[in-house]
DNA sequence: CATGAATGAGGGTTCATTCAT
DNA sequence: GATGAATGAACCCTCATTCAT
């Protein structure tokens, strides 16, 4: 019982250290972000800090481990799995980025961690987040698309995340009217990129998708 | 007399700087790159640099300025700006892009100045740069699709370099053959982000485009 | 009752402590040894730690303090006082170093507390246990050479002590075989030493010893 | 010349800093000796301190470097190693001894590198220190006993250097007056150790030199 | 008594920048 | 102009010690 009272607390202060530590990504970015300064928007003692967390890297590791979770969870609420073979192009997307922008929005943070580049020893610890989110393109496309060659699927999730992550600082800055029309053409970006081959829901004939068709994916033809 | 050999070597150390400079971004990234390193690197002492440089900022400012002058100068060479209005789309998308990935690859230093989300601070050396390249894309957006409202010219521009920032870290450090099928793939990205817009050229019916007629724009007409 | 069952826990505890320091410092020393690594290998939380130690000090004192008790009770085992006067020098060095070196390779943490060389500050704790030592070493003189001067007693118990000290490392860290070489060096060494003021057995005639008669004192008489 | 000057001034810098680190090693010890402290002892800033040294275990391995350095010198001058062979021992003593202690007099915060009980990490810089002064000890043992077994010949400079080693404190510490009494036990010492082996100069019978003639190596016959 | 989170001063070290030469 | 030593604020992190639970 007081082991769980502590473990509640702890697991609360560690909310709090990576809100702060969020909040201080999002303003100054990664490398400038000082862990005094994380401390202090915590609230709480620069030692302290390290009593959750061996370093910064670490709290960057544990802030991406978070938002990967968040992330799932925003979509498991938002569609079925199943879904995603069915889902017309336009209704998906909408399914799929509106969690991902509102969590992002709610969480200025995150974004320093998908979008900075980052050199090689510090960005290892993302790279699991990145992974997760590419990985469930993947498992979009394949779904929509099974014909698809695995190496092209690997490069349109890449390129999707890419181009994701290109708008996502855009996006989570501007005000929120601005911010809908970004999203709308961040939408139209993506499907005009995927419709070609993943436009019609579950076709197995990714193939001759490229040849025609697309306007539908714009506009939502009959 | 004196006086211009002086400002020639000046020149030719300022450019060994922000060579320096682009190597040690490239490598390590804007906000870890020390000072010292960007000296050592350009084969001179650390107080010598901050006679051409009043701080690591100005180095930024000052690589971009140049980046933006190399991009301009590659455009100047593959294009006639007249052409913008009136080339068709993907045979226009080859000459903007092109020359810039190809700066891109040969100085790999500039992403990071373009790709890198920096905080406020350390943004200001940059906006120019992007001003720059913004400005480009809407000159030519202008040209092709003048009744397009000034809004959504703007917006569509910085979709586009946002995109493009996205994609130039992946196109950069990929190998020759994958890079050339990224670049086919960006091309792809912003042929259907920009086709219905401005995929017939110097076409003044900007807005009945979005209805149709994207099929030329991603395969080339039959 | 009910105290005394506590007092015996807390006195359970302090040894676990202590044994828990002596292993600590034995293997990085007394500085770099950290009270919460001590409370770790005691298998304490940091908190508790403070409760029977009022701090890192504390802890070392008591610690000499223990070696103190021990090495008397060892030497009380191994020979009766009343001998130290009468005994030849090489048993009386037989029955004096032999039970010191094995309460120093059972508890390795304790020479960290003789031998090491410690800043002013932090050798106070240990001083009662050099002095306990010490004070042994001038009794035995005292009693085999009654006529030698207390400072040349002092000193030479000092000397004895340091040489003492010296070799401790080497010997504790020595693998068995190689222990038992270098403790009988040592012994060589003392007896050396020690030979002329000490080496007849209660002689009267300290002064003279120095004369001759030092090589009954390394090998033994006929 | 230019160069040449200020190569000058750094290598003053360096005495200056190894000064100030031998002051504040002697004064606290080498683990809780700071940087700043030495920084602020040698009269510049801390920055300063690693212009010259990669960090604090490079101060104390140039510290020892140092030593090792004097103390040849001191021995140099002091006596032909030639002599070693054919001094009597108490002579030899004298002048192996005197320098030594002459050099750590002058400079007490050497003896913290050889006295002091470092972890492991910490002892490396110094390994190449105690092996000089060991191997000069095992040299001089070899002259003098050519027939006496390598590793008997190696634990005997093992432990003389332990028995030096455990002195010096005292010796250092002492007034100039118990100074003077302690060196002369401290070459008593190791008149009596050694004598058996190496007290007939260049005896080529060491084996026999157990069972006699120790006399005139403590007192010096008539 | 026990716990372990909390503290915060200070450690070693880095680095943008300045300055004497 | 060029050099490179000098600077010192600040960084990340540690650890002896305290305190709420």
């Amino acid at each position: 019982m007081a082991q769980r009272r502590r473990q509640a607390r702890g697991e609360r202060r560690i909310d709090q250290i990576l809100d702060a530590a969020a909040a201080v990504f999002a303003e100054r970015g990664y490398e400038p972000a000082t862990t005094n300064a994380i401390a202090a928007a915590a609230g709480i003692s620069p030692g302290s800090l390290y009593q959750f967390f061996r370093n910064k890297e670490a709290i960057a590791q544990a802030l991406a481990g978070r938002f990967a979770q968040r992330l799932a969870a925003a979509h498991e609420e938002a569609f079925d799995p199943a879904e995603a073979a069915t889902l017309p192009l336009p209704a998906l997307l909408d399914r799929v980025i509106d969690p991902i922008v509102a969590v992002n929005v709610a969480h200025p943070g995150l974004k320093s961690l998908l979008a900075t580049e980052l050199p090689e020893r510090l960005s290892a610890p993302i790279r699991p987040l990145q992974q997760a989110v590419t990985g469930r393109i993947e498992a979009i496309i394949a779904a929509r698309a099974p014909d698809l060659p695995a190496p092209d699927r690997a490069r349109q999730a890449m390129v999707t995340l890419q181009i994701f992550k290109g708008m996502l600082p855009l996006v989570v800055a501007a005000p929120p009217a601005e911010r809908e029309l970004l999203v709308t053409e961040l939408k139209r970006v993506l499907a005009g990129y995927l419709g070609p081959t993943i436009g019609e829901a579950g076709a197995p004939r990714a193939r001759s998708a490229r040849q025609h068709g697309d306007g539908e994916v714009a506009g939502g033809e009959p």
